[in-house]
DNA sequence: GCCAACGTTGGC
DNA sequence: GCCAACGTTGGC
């Protein structure tokens, strides 16, 4: 399906601290947001996700957890070999080239925040308190930010 | 390390 | 196509 709209989107990408941080993105420039492996993520990546889309970088069981810096898409989906990769943590049997199944964007590093937007803080804002983020029980790693919230986090953070 | 919430799998 | 079992996520 292709992606109708054309103004320009805003994410939310959940990344443990632990394991891939905004530093890491700011050694590396550029990634390919491999390893996801979930249906409604891929698709918000396949049919949602446009080059110059903003993305909002959130760091997951960290200490504290909340919105460490900026991103940018800019790439289009592509096939996540990672799936195709058998010694690959999230390698998939049912990945072939034929059939990737699974898909990722490349993200750009933009900013590290001065403030990182903690989740405590993002629950405490009433212009954030709609967030899919804050929703009970939602464990999704790709999440759709509006622009007023995108641009208060934004706010907050630097 | 606990556990609630959720997605996926597979037997029927 | 139901649903129990299982694995994973992620805040605490």
């Amino acid at each position: 399906m292709k992606a109708t709209q054309s103004k320009t989107q805003h994410w939310l990408l959940k990344s443990e601290g632990e394991c891939y941080s905004i530093n890491d993105l700011k050694k590396d420039g550029t990634t390919a947001w491999e390893g996801v492996r979930n249906f409604q993520a891929r698709n918000f990546m396949t049919q949602g996700m446009k080059v110059g889309d903003g993305v909002l970088f959130y760091h997951s069981s960290s200490k504290p957890s909340g919105v460490f810096g900026l991103a940018q898409v800019v790439s289009p989906a592509h096939p996540d070999m990672s799936a195709q990769n058998k010694k690959d943590e999230h390698y998939d049997s049912k990945a072939t080239k034929e059939n990737p199944i699974w898909m990722c964007v490349d993200v750009k590093y933009v900013e590290t925040f001065k403030n990182p937007v903690t989740l405590d803080q993002i629950r405490f804002q009433p212009k954030l308190a709609g967030m899919t983020l804050l929703k009970r029980g939602s464990r999704l790693s790709i999440t759709p930010v509006s622009d007023t919230e995108y641009n208060e986090i934004v706010r907050l953070g630097q």
